[in-house]
RNA sequence: GCGGGAGUGGCGAAAUGGCAGACGCACUUGGUUUAGGUCCAAGCGGAGAAAUCCGUGGGGGUUCGAGUCCCUUCUCCCGCACCA
């Protein structure tokens, strides 16, 4: 061979991802139907493996590319496994983020996100991921958030989405409304600088606490969610169990609102202990008070802003507690005692009524507070049995009622539900449930949006249906379908002024009343984006219906989601609205399922250097640099070598390198027999050689262990590892085979093996070899490779021997001896007798094919 | 404070109660090439010349045998938090 064929051969030996990968890219994407899902009627098991779809900020990121290597190998795989495969990709293409470029750049929202959906949907191609491009979901398109508004007004009839003026989250950044699930420690989600202000406005809320229980008692029925995500949901619904209780105020009324105060109590078991009432700064009586009383207002508004400051800092749970006497009394309906009206900055107005009594012989917080401020404690409850513990005493098991007249002697959860009871019968309170969970405020000021599919009508009319109530002027008259969708107006200046966009634009503003044809003035907020994400899996089983958001038949068939990933940042908003919205489809008579996804894999961060990749931080590895250095595939396989898919995974170069140099001794492996695999006609050996059977030994262990990581853990770095393992192996047997020890049929099966089982990780890589060596069809729609047991089985295993469990030699023995065959050949090895010399054998445990401990003495 | 997760080589990590450190990275030595982010071989927890001993955050326990189970304690990460 001349110099120059020997180079020539080299180079065609040498793996090299960027002639490979854009080769098998532009086949695909010739391809529109490669991973197009199938209808019911295919006859396999239906799978539906879905990855959270993006914001498209125009780039992917790091985690990004984490997540979409999880699903793609899991949908590979199944597709391999036989099933019906519906993996579909979208773009969650409202928000603010448009909006801001807008201003930025001068380009239109819609314009900026359309440019950044190809861009990334090109990156998305250039990965390989395996998406059906056909049931592809836009956000922002009218063909998908017209059905944003059809729900809207269905919620609207059924009474689950109402107006309400109320105190909302207000971030002066954003310029708009933000839902409670998007505040965080008194700062804008987005925002981790500005602190929310709270503004009066009215705004339009869906009624998300319907379905509080629901969606709390779902959780326990979520055996394939994460512990940790249902834990974070239960506390974000926040269930509390406990009674009203109105305390009337004594002396002169000063409001409409002030005749009484009724507290939130979990323990009415110890009001009998009450020695005062707080009221959080802002509550109306609170308030009311004040407007009487300049230097009271002044000490309250200092008790607010210390509340206000401490939450701001997220250092609400340590405020240093203070308060501040109004010098009036309330009345404790149970035993008509007079109890001072304090008003204290660790009172929240937000939570329960705020209002609360004051118990401090059985709460902490009520104890540290009555004793600074020298307010009476007393006990009136007790332990059932054996010494009396010191205060705060707040346990309610074995515990009874004490100086509570005719409740004394009962237990605490009894006197519990039968004071409530009690209270409710006299009038002065009831049995109640206080959530944390708030109804879904969904107005946002914004314009990149979805439109409320809403017009007031100027001058009212009467009901078109008889029964219900005449719409007054300016009333909320719902639009009908057929006036739907409501388009978003294009070419609207972007501006920083405060208030909704659309109110600004006259054209869409003035419209006429749907019901009586007169003037009517159009909502002119836009929905919040977490309402397109709610739902968007549903479209995807029929992503191009125009007469209803999806058909039911066939997401009945597909649902629940079998596999949903993403990563843990979505916990509560996203996956609380999405069930949420599933259980509304389901009342509404579209699903049949409770539940949207069956199970949920909450992906672990890709961490540099010990911290998240962030811009500020300066370590943010571009996906784009590690493709075009080591190609996609290796890039791919880093992703899920590295690091067990739920722990954290530590970005290191090196490591994509070296997954590099992995793929390019697979590659020179594969081509070098490839000649050998495509003439291997015959797959059945008649005789194996010895190296034969132990490749073929290798090859089904390696099949067996990488199958059960697939169903089971999803360790696909141990999945990995044993190919790698396996390869060194072919390796390691090289000189052997080229001495013609093996046989070809094997080496094809191995050869052949090895690519399939490479193909959900490097799926490139894989269709490239595959074509080499002479695969028929496409690789990943071929059988996956079944273990036999059979040929995995050793015939000679090494048997550790312990004396008193410390580990003496290992010895070989046949795979089949039984536990007298290894005992004897234990006893028999001369470096166990030399340690056991002396001494007397007590016991010998056999664990027959994996250990023999002998205990002397 | 409550809930969840994690502590194992220089690093990422592996180990149904059964040989701790598979696999990879980095590193060391040698070799082939030498245009090399190439390839190959050997080594790589600590102590020791070796036999051997020690070693999975600390302390206890269960067991023939514990990184793994139980108790206790410390540290780190994430979420929630005077929620009445």
């Amino acid at each position: 061979m001349s110099e120059i064929e020997k180079n020539e051969a080299e180079r065609q030996a040498r793996y090299n991802p960027a002639e490979i990968e854009p080769k098998w890219q532009a086949r695909w994407d010739e391809d529109p139907a490669l991973y197009a899902a199938e209808g019911h009627d295919s006859g396999k098991p239906k799978f539906y493996c879905l990855e959270m779809l993006p914001y498209p900020s125009g780039q992917l990121h790091m985690g990004h590319v984490r997540n979409y290597a999880i699903g793609d190998a899991l949908a590979r795989f199944m597709w391999m496994r036989g099933y019906n495969v519906l993996h579909p990709m979208g773009w969650d293409a409202f928000g603010l983020p448009a909006e801001n470029a807008a201003l930025k750049n001068n380009t239109p929202p819609r314009e900026w996100t359309l440019q950044n959906i190809a861009a990334m949907k090109q990156q998305m191609r250039r990965m390989g991921l395996s998406y059906d491009w056909a049931t592809e979901v836009t956000t922002c398109l009218p063909d998908y958030y017209r059905w944003n508004q059809w729900f809207f007004v269905k919620m609207f009839e059924k009474g689950l989405a109402y107006r309400k003026k109320s105190k909302v989250n207000w971030c002066p950044d954003c310029q708009t409304v933000l839902a409670n699930e998007q505040v965080i420690n008194g700062r804008c989600w987005r925002h981790e600088d500005t602190i929310v202000e709270l503004r009066d406005l009215t705004q339009w809320f869906l009624r998300i606490t319907k379905y509080a229980d629901e969606l709390l008692d779902g959780l326990d029925k979520l055996e394939g969610w994460p512990e940790k995500v249902r834990t974070m949901q239960r506390n974000w619904i926040g269930r509390s169990e406990g009674a009203l209780v109105d305390f009337a105020v004594e002396g002169e009324v000063k409001g409409p609102d002030c005749a009484k105060i009724t507290v939130f109590t979990t323990r009415v078991d110890t009001i009998y202990g009450a020695t005062s009432i707080q009221l959080a700064p802002e509550h109306a009586v609170a308030k009311a008070f004040a407007a009487e009383d300049p230097a009271l207002a002044e000490e309250i508004e200092a008790l607010l802003d210390e509340q206000k400051k401490a939450r701001e800092n997220d250092d609400f749970g340590a405020i240093e507690k203070h308060g501040v006497n109004t010098g009036l009394f309330a009345v404790n309906p149970f035993n008509d005692e007079r109890v001072p009206i304090w008003v204290g900055n660790y009172i929240l107005a937000d939570y329960g009524t705020g209002a609360i009594m004051s118990v401090p012989a059985h709460d902490e917080r009520d104890f540290e507070f009555a004793l600074k401020y020298g307010l009476s404690v007393r006990r009136v409850i007790a332990a059932e049995q054996g010494e009396q513990p010191e205060l705060p005493f707040t346990a309610e098991e074995n515990a009874v009622l004490i100086n509570s007249r005719e409740w004394d002697g009962l237990s605490c959860t009894e006197a519990q539900q039968k004071m409530a009871a009690f209270a409710k019968e006299k009038g002065f309170g009831e049995p109640t449930v206080t959530y944390r969970l708030k109804d879904w405020g969904v107005s946002r000021q914004r314009y990149w949006g979805t439109p409320i599919p809403m017009v007031y009508c100027q001058n009212g009319h009467d009901s078109p249906e008889p029964g219900k109530p005449s719409v007054e002027p300016g009333g909320v008259v719902a639009l009908p379908e057929s006036a739907l969708p409501v388009l978003l107006p294009a070419n609207v200046e972007i501006t920083q002024e405060g208030g909704s966009p659309l109110g600004r634009i006259p054209g869409f503003l003035n419209t006429t009343c749907p019901v009586c044809g007169g003037p009517a003035r159009r909502e002119t907020d836009t929905m919040d984006t977490f309402v397109d994400s709610s739902w968007y899996f549903y479209r995807y089983t029929d992503a191009k219906d125009d007469a209803a958001p999806f058909a039911s038949d066939k997401a009945n068939y597909w649902f629940p989601i079998d596999q949903y990933i993403g990563g843990v940042e979505h916990a509560i908003l996203h996956l609380i609205y999405s069930r949420f919205w599933t259980k509304v489809m389901r009342d509404l008579g579209m699903i049949r399922n409770d539940e949207p996804a069956a199970r949920l894999f909450t992906q672990g961060m890709v961490i540099k250097d010990g911290a998240k990749m962030s811009k500020s931080k300066g370590n943010v590895v571009s996906p784009d640099d590690m493709i075009a250095r080591y190609g996609a595939d290796a890039t791919r396989m880093y992703a899920l070598f590295a690091a067990p898919p739920d722990r954290d995974l530590e970005w290191q170069e090196e490591g994509v390198a070296g997954i590099s140099r992995f793929l390019g001794r697979v590659y020179r492996l594969v081509t070098k027999y490839a000649e050998v695999v495509r003439d291997g006609s015959s797959p059945h050996l008649v005789s194996r050689t010895e190296i034969d059977q132990a490749l073929l030994r290798r090859l089904h262990q390696t099949i067996a262990k990488i199958t059960q990581d697939f169903s089971g853990r999803w360790h696909f770095n141990t999945s990995i590892a044993a190919i790698m393992s396996l390869v060194n192996e072919i390796v390691a047997a090289e000189p052997e085979i080229d001495a013609g020890h093996a046989s070809p049929a094997a080496i094809a099966e191995v050869v052949r093996t090895l690519v399939l089982m490479l193909a959900p990780f490097a799926p490139f890589f894989a269709a490239e070899l595959w074509e080499q060596i002479g695969g028929e069809g496409v690789v990943f729609r071929t059988a996956w490779p079944v273990a036999d047991e059979e040929l995995a089985r050793e015939d000679e295993i090494e048997i550790p021997v312990q004396v008193n469990g410390k580990l003496v030699n290992v010895i070989k023995v046949a795979a089949d001896s039984d536990e007298e065959a290894i005992k004897a050949a234990a006893l028999a090895d001369e470096k166990v007798k030399a340690r056991i010399e002396g001494k007397t054998v007590v016991k010998v445990i056999v664990v027959p094919g994996k250990l023999v401990n002998l205990v002397v003495k």
